[in-house]
DNA sequence: AAGGGGCCCTGATTGC
DNA sequence: TGCAATCAGGGCCCCT
């Protein structure tokens, strides 16, 4: 369950397997995971050979590494189980092998391993930032905002983009469009260090309350990063295919029936957007007026 | 037209 | 024991 610290991670990992090396052929495995490349898999393969790559960048839980002149760029998001790796070129192929990338050096390969299949990568221009002046994006995700670890995010459009948002909190976190990076996890953990609880409608919160969700993102995504990301099972890992260690920090995500680690109270597991949200329900009290 | 729900995927786990 | 149901969830798409 990749998200932006761990993102971040492979992005680090990725930096000196990828600046500079120019690929010598490209192979996909599963078209589905090329499924955004409109043009197709054998496009896809076909274009980016010859290619050299340069050093990855990331907003949010996207990635991409520029190709040549910068004028395009790989594409990428790794869904829920999705793994950018490099090794060996002759090493043994990983059962759920996507994508395969060899270089003209010989030396290591690129790989994206991907079980479910709800990452994918694809080829795509770049184009002007809209909030990084100077600074070029892949043009699909021109729309999502900056992610609160940039300079580029903007606090104070962020409180305005919520309180015009007739929802929740939690769901407001989890809009790409509003602040990107935040998943399931990191949503759940931020609204438990600032206290608040997934259901809080957003047209209402005061500025203290968004910064206090802001800074508290910022601080456990930060927190996530120093130690390598977080991991459950092995559906997330680091280029060299090792997990994260902050599962073991986590203060309410997947808890459910355990205390709070602030007043003792068993943290609760609610259903919210086909999934789970964990919460204490004495730190975090529902509102009275709840929003979905 | 913004907000909310359904769906895509596979493997581990749970239940009968 | 074996099979089926359930769960995990990011983002796209569709409906209202």
């Amino acid at each position: 369950m990749p998200e932006l610290p761990e993102v971040e991670v492979v992005r680090r990992g990725l930096e000196s397997w990828t600046t500079g090396r120019a690929v010598a052929s490209a192979e996909v495995l599963h078209p589905r995971s090329v499924r955004r490349h409109e043009a197709g898999p054998a496009d896809f393969a076909a274009r980016l050979a010859g290619r050299t790559m340069q050093a990855p960048r990331r907003r949010g839980k996207y990635l991409w590494i520029p190709l040549d002149d910068k004028s395009g760029a790989v594409l990428a998001h790794l869904g829920m189980s999705g793994h950018l790796l490099v090794g060996e070129p002759d090493r043994e192929r990983e059962k759920h092998l996507r994508v395969r990338a060899v270089f003209t050096d010989g030396g290591h390969d690129l790989r994206f391993v991907d079980q479910r299949t709800f990452g994918h990568l694809m080829l795509t221009d770049l184009v002007p930032d809209a909030f990084d002046a100077g600074a070029l994006v892949p043009e699909p995700i021109v729309h999502i905002a900056a992610d609160p670890l940039e300079d580029a995010f903007d606090a104070e459009a962020f409180f305005r983009a919520l309180r015009r948002r007739k929802t929740g909190i939690k769901r407001a976190l989890l809009d790409q469009s509003l602040i990107s990076g935040v998943g399931n996890i990191y949503a759940d953990e931020a609204l438990w260090r600032a206290r608040l609880h997934w259901a809080r409608p957003t047209d209402t919160m005061t500025r203290a309350e968004a910064t206090r969700v802001l800074e508290a993102a910022r601080d456990v995504m930060g927190a996530a990063l120093a130690v390598g990301g977080t991991s459950f099972d092995s559906l997330y890992v680091n280029v060299n295919g090792e997990s994260g260690y902050f599962e073991r920090s986590l203060d309410a995500y997947g808890r459910r029936d355990e205390p709070c680690r602030r007043c003792g109270a068993p943290i609760r597991r609610d259903e919210f957007m086909n999934r789970s949200s964990y919460s204490c329900p004495v730190c975090q009290p529902r509102p009275r007026r709840a929003r979905h």
